[in-house]
DNA sequence: GGCCCTCGAGTTCA
DNA sequence: CTCGAGGGCC
C-alpha cells in the first residue's frame, strides 16, 4: 500500500479498497468484542488514512458502507442502555445455619406472626449471569442484563439465540411479564468450548460463568448463537398481573408458559427440612453438570413478600444460603500499602499467584493495620498464629467467589519471619498519616495536596454513580493527572476551551496508552459536555465528601433541591449552630456527617475548586419530596402496641410513602399514630394539638 | 450504653 | 463482598 492512490488503475485501487475495508471491519469487530489482541492503533490508523485517500482519488468507487464512512456516527461500541422498571437487586447471604434460622426469625418479627409457619422456597443457586426478559402478549420484545441493578444492557438480539429462552410463551400469560432468571453454561459445554477456543487460538475463558457473561455480551448475535448458553427461569420483574400467589406458584406456572425451571426447587414449613434440603444440594453439587454457589431461600406467600419489602439494596423476603468458599494456600510475599480517595492506607497482601475458583489471584485484601496484626477493633485474636509475617504460608479465598481474603496463617508450614511495620507516613506523598484513636484505619493527613488522593477523588467524581463520563475512566483520569492536564474536577470542563486555545494537546493517549485520533478526542470532549448538568445528588455525591455516599447525597438533594439551598444551608451552618441543628436534625444524618459537610463548605481549598467548578456546570434542581401521597413530607409518630403491623413494618410503610417516620413527639410531629396502651406520647400530642389517628384510620389513610 | 441496621469506603480480576 | 462506623432505637 505504497502506490500514489492517483495512479492507481480502477482495478488496483477497488482490489485494495475491498482489501482494506475488510481489515478495518475485522479490527472494529475484534476492538469491540475486546476478546484478541489485533493490529494497533497506528496500523489501523494508517489503513484507515490510506482507504481515505482511495476513496477521494476515487470517489465512484467508494463503497457507502466502508468503515470510514461510520466515522462521525457514535460507534458501535456497545450494548443501548436499558433502565429496569423494578431494579434487579442482590440477596443477602447466609452462610451458616444460625444465620438462616435469624432471617426466618426475622421476617416473623417484621410481620408479628407469632407461632404462624412461614413456608419458604428453597432452590440451588445458579452460578451464572442473570437475565431479564420482557414478554407482552407473550412474546419476548426484550432481553436485558442486569447491569448495576437500576440500568442494563440490550442483549435482546442475543437472548433470541438462546435455545431455552421461548420467543413466545404458551398458555394464558398476562399482557406484560418480564421473567428473570439465570443464564449459564454447563460444565461439559464448558470444557469442550474452551478446548474449541485453544484449538482456534482464541481467548481461553476461567470457569463456565465468565464464558457465559462472555457469550451474553458479544456484539455480534452469531457468536452468542454458537455458543451452548441454557437459562432457569426463577423470578420476575415487571408484571401486569400474577398468576399465582406464592413464589412456588409463579414458579410452577413458569414451566407451564414453557420456561425452564429448576427441578430442585422445593417447598419448606419445617426449618430442618428446609437445612436438609440444603445439605442434599451442597451432595449433589458435583453431579449436576453446572455451577451453582449455593441455595436460594424466599418467603413463599407473595403478600408477604410486599409487606416484608427492600432494605436499600435486597429484598426482606430472600437469602441466598451460600456454600462454603474454596480456599487455596500460598506464601505471602510482601505487603503493598494502596493510598483511598479519603486518604486511607490499605495494606494489600502481594502473594505467589495461586488458583482458587478458577482464577489466579495474586492479591488479596487485609483491610487495615489490625487484620495484619490478627486481632480485632477490640484487640481480640482473630486468627490462629497471631500476626501476619512476610514469608508466611496462608489460606485465601475469594470472598463472595469475587474478593479474595487472607483468612489464616498454615501454621503447619514453616512460618515467615519479617514483620511489616505498617508506614506512619503516606507512601505517595511523605505526609505525616496517622490513626485517630479508636478508628481502624491511618489517613495521610493531607487531603487533596496528596497526589494519590487527588487522582482518587478525580476517579471517584467520574464514576459511575457520580457524573459518569463516558469515555473518561479511572485509566484516562490517571493519564491527565500525569500529564498535569487534569488537577481539579473543573479542569475536567475546560479541556475544550484550553484545547480551542492551543494551550494543550490532547491527541496522545487512549485508554490504553496509545496515540488517539481526532473523533476519540471529539468523543471525549462531547461526553463531557453533556455531563454539564448533572442531577443535583450525583453532583452532590460526585463532590467526594467523607460521610456522604449516595444514598446520603441524595437525602440532601430531596431535602434542599437545589445546589444554591444546600450550598447556602450548608456554609450558614457553619457559621451558625441553629443552622447547624437543622442540618443534624435531618433524618439519616447525624453530628459526625454534618460536621464533614460543613467542614468541605468551610474549607478555603473546597471553596476555591467548587467555585471554579460551578462556573463550567449546573445541577439541575431535583424533585422535592414526593408529595402524591396524603403523608409525603409529614412527620408520624407511632405508639402503643399495632394491632396488623409491626413497628418496622409501618415504618417502612409510612417512608416509602415519603413519611418521615420519628420516635418521639415534639413540635415538629405532624401525626400520631396511636394504638391501645398508648401513654405519655399520646398525651403530650394532645397537648400540642397534633392530629392523632388510631391504627385503622391511619391504614385508611394510606390506603 | 448497647444493639441493630444501613451506609460508606476500599477491594480483585478479566 | 466485607469491614468499620454512623445513626437511631430501646
Amino acid at each position: 500500500m505504497t502506490a500514489d492512490p492517483e495512479t492507481l488503475s480502477p482495478t488496483a485501487a477497488k482490489a485494495e479498497m475491498k482489501l482494506l475495508a475488510a481489515s478495518l471491519n475485522a479490527a472494529n469487530t475484534a476492538y469491540h468484542r475486546a476478546d484478541t489482541p489485533e493490529i494497533s492503533d497506528a496500523k489501523y490508523d494508517a489503513m484507515k488514512a490510506r482507504l481515505q485517500a482511495l476513496e477521494a482519488a476515487h470517489p465512484d468507487l467508494s463503497d457507502p458502507n466502508s468503515p470510514t464512512q461510520s466515522v462521525g456516527a457514535p460507534p458501535a461500541e456497545g450494548f443501548t442502555k436499558i433502565r429496569h422498571r423494578v431494579p434487579m437487586l442482590s440477596l443477602s447471604n447466609a452462610f451458616t445455619d444460625e444465620d438462616v434460622a435469624d432471617f426466618a426469625d426475622q421476617i416473623r418479627r417484621f410481620l408479628s406472626l407469632g407461632d404462624e409457619t412461614v413456608a419458604l422456597t428453597a432452590e440451588p443457586k445458579i452460578d451464572g449471569v442473570s437475565l431479564a426478559l420482557r414478554y407482552e402478549w407473550g412474546k419476548l420484545v426484550e432481553a436485558a442484563t442486569r447491569g448495576d441493578g437500576a440500568e442494563g444492557e440490550n442483549v435482546t438480539a442475543n437472548a433470541r439465540t438462546i435455545s431455552d429462552v421461548p420467543h413466545q410463551l404458551d398458555g394464558d400469560v398476562p399482557e406484560v411479564f418480564e421473567v428473570r432468571g439465570e443464564v449459564y453454561m454447563a460444565n461439559a459445554d464448558f470444557a469442550a468450548m474452551n478446548e474449541d477456543q485453544v484449538a482456534k487460538g482464541e481467548k481461553v475463558y476461567a470457569n463456565p460463568r465468565n464464558f457465559a457473561a462472555g457469550s451474553l455480551r458479544q456484539l455480534d448475535p452469531s457468536i452468542t448463537a454458537s455458543r451452548p448458553l441454557k437459562f432457569f427461569a426463577y423470578a420476575w420483574g415487571d408484571v401486569s398481573a400474577l398468576p399465582a400467589e406464592t413464589q412456588s406458584g409463579v414458579v410452577a406456572a413458569f414451566a407451564d408458559w414453557g420456561l425452564p425451571t429448576n427441578p430442585l426447587m422445593q417447598r419448606f414449613e419445617d426449618l430442618d427440612a428446609l437445612l436438609a434440603h440444603y445439605r442434599s444440594i451442597e451432595g449433589q453439587r458435583s453431579s449436576l453438570g453446572y455451577d451453582i454457589d449455593g441455595v436460594v431461600y424466599k418467603v413463599d406467600r407473595l403478600d408477604w413478600q410486599g409487606r416484608l419489602g427492600f432494605r436499600s439494596n435486597n429484598p426482606r423476603w430472600a437469602i441466598a444460603h451460600k456454600f462454603p468458599a474454596e480456599l487455596a494456600s500460598t506464601i505471602l510475599e510482601g505487603i503493598d500499602i494502596q493510598v483511598g480517595r479519603t486518604g486511607a492506607l490499605s495494606p494489600v497482601a502481594r502473594l505467589a499467584p495461586v488458583t482458587v475458583g478458577g482464577v489466579v489471584v495474586s492479591n488479596a485484601t487485609l483491610h487495615n493495620e489490625d487484620y495484619i496484626d490478627g486481632v480485632d477493633a477490640n484487640g481480640a485474636p482473630i486468627r490462629e498464629g497471631g500476626r501476619l509475617m512476610i514469608g508466611d504460608t496462608v489460606r485465601i479465598y475469594r470472598a463472595g467467589d469475587v474478593i479474595p481474603k487472607v483468612t489464616e496463617i498454615d501454621t503447619t508450614k514453616p512460618r515467615g519471619t519479617v514483620p511489616f511495620l505498617f508506614p506512619e507516613i503516606c507512601p505517595a506523598c511523605d505526609a505525616p498519616a496517622v490513626r485517630d484513636p479508636g478508628e481502624a484505619v491511618r489517613r495521610c493527613t493531607i487531603g487533596f495536596a496528596c497526589p494519590a488522593q487527588a487522582v482518587e477523588q478525580l476517579k471517584h467524581f467520574v464514576s459511575r454513580g457520580a457524573m459518569d463520563i463516558d469515555g473518561l475512566g479511572a485509566k484516562q483520569i490517571e493519564a491527565f493527572h500525569a500529564d498535569g492536564l487534569i488537577t481539579e474536577p473543573a479542569d475536567i470542563f475546560t479541556l475544550r476551551t484550553r484545547l480551542d486555545a492551543g494551550q494543550i494537546d490532547l491527541f496522545r493517549r487512549d485508554a490504553k496508552g496509545r496515540p488517539t485520533n481526532q473523533k476519540s478526542v471529539d468523543n471525549l470532549l462531547d461526553a463531557i459536555d453533556a455531563c454539564r448538568k448533572p442531577e443535583l445528588a450525583r453532583f452532590i455525591f460526585a463532590l467526594g465528601i467523607r460521610h456522604v455516599g449516595e444514598t446520603t447525597a441524595g437525602l440532601f438533594a430531596r431535602q434542599f433541591t437545589s445546589w444554591q439551598g444546600f450550598s447556602s444551608a450548608m456554609t450558614a451552618a457553619g457559621n451558625d449552630p441553629e443552622a447547624r441543628d437543622q442540618v443534624v436534625d435531618i433524618d439519616g444524618v447525624g453530628e459526625v456527617m454534618a460536621d464533614a459537610v460543613i467542614a468541605f463548605f468551610a474549607d478555603e481549598g473546597s471553596i476555591a475548586a467548587m467555585e471554579r467548578l460551578m462556573g463550567e456546570v449546573a445541577p439541575v434542581d431535583a424533585e422535592a419530596q414526593s408529595t402524591d401521597s396524603p403523608v409525603a413530607g409529614k412527620t408520624v409518630v407511632f405508639t402503643g402496641t399495632l394491632e396488623q403491623m409491626s413497628r418496622a413494618e409501618a415504618k417502612a410503610k409510612a417512608e416509602s410513602l415519603g413519611a418521615k417516620v420519628s420516635g418521639s413527639v415534639s413540635t415538629k410531629t405532624d401525626l400520631l399514630v396511636a394504638g391501645p396502651g398508648a401513654g405519655s406520647k399520646l398525651k403530650k400530642a394532645t397537648d400540642l394539638e397534633i392530629e392523632t389517628l388510631t391504627e385503622e384510620e391511619w391504614l385508611a389513610l394510606i390506603g
